[in-house]
DNA sequence: AGCACGCCGACT
DNA sequence: GTCGGCGTGCTC
């Protein structure tokens, strides 16, 4: 070791940090240490220890070496950055108007931040299962809550948190505690996060023969892998066209090149047999999940890192996954509005998926049934390049659809309320008579979505928000959907002492009622955010329903996607309309995607389908186009809508949205924000104006939405109110959402 | 984002 | 007289 080194030190560390501050800190590498750019280190920064990411290394600084502080330490290097992840997350900010370091901690799984393991205590079976259910009926004479907790904890499967077994059973401690005495139950602690995705074994991922549309996607894109050149190709798939095959086949060339794969699937999507399938196929599966440990999260990204893993499965962050070599990713279900985030950093997984394929030449592949109208719009301009699955694979065959129109239904059938048209009620004893399974489908949860006063028309609303309170039922409150904020049901109109409080329209906790009435010898179970509260209860329902326990499931958003049922044969659409008056560009998009994702859960098997969609727009453009199944008509006629509103694809959108207590501080804060815009070319700017929800959680907001018709114009418009977040005080929150998810 | 510094109102 | 409201500025 001499003291004269022949080149000069790096000594100097440009760190990012998790704050909204655009910029990155200086740091003095201390003597002897060193680091490299994806270094994660350790800083004290204005006296509180933070971990940051070195961004850049350099032997010089401008700054006074006063103000230098040093690196605390440089945390071990077996997680650093890949310099292509560097350059992801670069993008990340520049686009989303983050900082570096944002960008970055959502790129990187967490380390520094150790979430504590909390131990949360369960009961779990410790008697044999037979003697136990024998004890449940023994117990249900004399000692009625001891039985319908075993009975509990028995159908849960598993450890059961016994926070979840007083709130399902309404008991308090003592009965699981006197099932523990006498050994029927044993309690635990277990880890907060222990739950773990195991790949279902029931997946046999059988290698389906090709049918020649899927072997000439799958040829094409592995021919553009081979190539070693970045491309896009949407792959648009009508439901049950084995999309999957085609992934897993594209995979199989993918990884017989040496060259790694990301699938990254919905939220909604990640379950075990989802996970299965591909596990089944290839032994070295890294599943990236939220129910991860920080512990296990890091592993899998060592394993990956390291190549031990070459195919990464997961929701949006499993963008990020740190795979060498890479060649494929797949977007599945590229519309599904999860691959947004909704918090900082705001991105799409989507957009950053062809930066990173552009950033390390690989091949991206956006699979859906009903691509957005700014996939198929860029595929249209062979900006993708679109491959078609036309059929479904194997027996299932594409369903029958009618549209029920309710104007048609008796007046005073609709007086009373009536959630079943005619038509779907005898199919639906039909179907039953038959022993099939019925699925029901309404987008609404709750019983009646407004209490209105007969008296003088005011419905209840919310105290922190301008909309109004759900009344559900079974809880017997009123909830605000928009702060979760409840209250007991008024006797009299609040406003005007009027009594008897109208509940009008229907969701699905009065649907459920409606057909348990209807149906008194059926099966019924619902499935939507208020029954599917607890951990698991969503694989459970589905098992029965898999099982034929179930005769009709009724549910949300979640029962729309995915599921893959032989036995149902009529799915019912209970009302169309809900989702087609909302105030966003997207409206018709969004019920065509629904009506078509819930339509193609009916004849999946040999058995035929049917769907009734009842609907009082019955020739609304996307409701004739989702009974038709044509999809190309639908986006034909969205076009050009889309074309002269100026909106995606024809556009790329801004949004900014300012909330504070008073209306008048929100709107005067945006009127700043907007004059940075002046004189930009190419753009339009919609407002300021309140925000279609104009109140949450006593906060008013105010909103406005930039229209950028040019890649440049875009950039210029981000260049002018990039960082419109600075405007915030502490009484005005500013956000700014490129390519926002939603405009309320 | 945090946190300190700093300048004006109702309380021991 | 002070405790504490939140505006403003700074962080390598």
């Amino acid at each position: 070791m001499t003291e004269l080194s022949p080149e000069p030190a790096a000594t100097f560390v440009q760190v990012a940090l998790n704050l909204p501050l655009r910029r990155e800190f200086t740091y003095r590498l201390p003597a002897g240490t060193t680091a490299r750019p994806g270094n994660r280190v350790r800083v004290n920064f204005h006296g509180r220890a933070l971990g940051g990411i070195v961004t850049a290394v350099s032997g010089t600084t401008d700054l006074p070496p006063a103000k230098v502080k040093p690196i605390e330490s440089v945390l071990d290097g077996d997680l650093l950055l890949p310099d292509s992840l560097l350059e992801l997350a670069r993008r990340m900010a520049a686009t989303y108007g983050c900082s570096l370091g944002e960008a970055l901690d959502a790129t990187l799984p967490s380390v520094a931040k150790r979430r504590g393991q909390r131990r949360i205590p369960h009961v779990e079976l410790k008697a044999p299962h037979d003697l136990a259910r024998q004890a449940v009926l023994e117990l249900e004479e004399k000692h009625q809550a001891q039985s319908r907790v075993l009975r509990t904890v028995i159908e849960y499967g598993g450890p059961m948190p016994i926070l979840d077994v007083r709130r399902r059973t309404q008991t308090s401690d003592s009965p699981w505690q006197t099932l523990v005495k006498h050994g029927l139950l044993k309690k635990v602690l277990l880890a907060e996060e222990l739950e773990e995705l195991v790949p279902s074994l029931d997946e046999h991922a059988v290698r389906h023969e090709l049918n020649a549309h899927q072997r000439a996607a799958v040829d094409r894109v592995v021919q553009s892998v081979t190539a070693g050149a970045h491309r896009t190709f949407l792959l648009h798939g009508v439901t049950g066209s084995g999309k999957t095959e085609v992934y897993l086949r594209i995979l199989e060339e993918v990884r017989s090149h040496g060259r790694s794969g990301i699938v990254l699937v919905p939220e909604i999507s990640l379950t075990p047999q989802t996970v299965g399938r591909f596990a089944s196929r290839f032994p070295d599966v890294a599943v990236l999940h939220s129910g991860l440990t920080d512990a296990e999260r890091g592993r899998q990204w060592q394993r990956l890192l390291q190549g031990k893993a070459k195919i990464a499965v997961g929701a949006r962050s499993a963008l990020f996954a740190p795979v060498q070599n890479l060649g494929l990713i797949v977007i599945d279900e590229e519309h599904e509005t999860s691959f947004k985030q909704d918090s900082t950093p705001r991105y799409h997984a989507r957009e950053l998926a062809i930066v990173r394929g552009q950033i390390e030449n690989a091949v991206v592949v956006l699979g859906s049934a009903t691509p957005t109208l700014e996939s198929i719009g860029k595929a249209r301009r062979s900006v993708y390049e679109l491959l078609t699955l036309p059929e479904r694979a194997g027996a299932g065959r594409l369903p029958k659809i009618l549209v029920q129109d309710l104007r048609a239904e008796p007046k005073e059938a609709r007086r009373a309320g009536v959630v079943l048209s005619r038509t779907l009620l005898v199919m639906m004893q039909e179907r039953l008579a038959a022993k099939d399974q019925v699925l029901l489908f309404l987008n609404r949860r709750g019983y009646s979505p407004v209490l209105l006063c007969p008296g003088c028309g005011e419905a209840v609303k919310c105290e922190s928000c301008s909309v109004s309170m759900t009344w559900h039922v079974r809880r017997g409150r009123l909830i605000c959907h928009w702060c979760c904020r409840e209250k007991r049901r008024p006797e009299t109109c609040p406003t005007c002492q009027h009594a008897g409080m109208h509940e009008l329209g229907v969701g699905t906790e009065r649907l459920e009622q409606a057909v348990k009435q209807r149906f008194p010898e059926a099966i019924v179970a619902r499935m939507d955010a208020d029954t599917m509260a607890e951990r698991g209860a969503h694989e459970r329902v589905l098992a029965a329903f898999r099982r034929r326990h179930i005769d009709v499931l009724i549910g949300t958003q979640m029962i729309a996607k995915g599921l893959d049922f032989p036995d149902v044969t009529l799915v019912g659409v209970v009302s169309a309309d809900t989702g087609l008056f909302v105030p966003d560009y997207r409206a018709a998009e969004r019920t065509f995607q629904l009506l078509h994702q819930v339509a193609g859960r009916a004849g999946r098997g040999e058995k035929a389908g049917t769907v009734v969609i009842q609907t009082f727009c019955p020739d609304n453009y996307a409701v004739e186009a989702a009974a038709k199944n044509d999809y190309d008509s639908f986006v034909q006629q969205e076009l050009v809508f889309r074309k002269i509103a100026g909106y995606p694809p024809f556009s790329r959108l801004l949004r900014v949205l300012a909330e504070a207590r008073t209306e008048a501080e929100a709107q005067q804060l945006l009127q700043r924000a907007v004059e940075p815009l002046h004189g930009i070319d190419d753009i339009e700017v919609l407002g300021p104006s309140p925000a279609v929800i104009v109140r949450v959680k006593d906060q008013w907001r105010w909103h406005m939405l930039v229209k950028c018709f040019q890649p440049t114009s875009f950039a210029a418009a981000m260049a002018a109110i990039g960082t419109v977040e600075d405007l915030a005080t502490r009484t005005c929150r500013i956000t700014l959402d490129v390519d926002p998810g939603s405009l309320m």
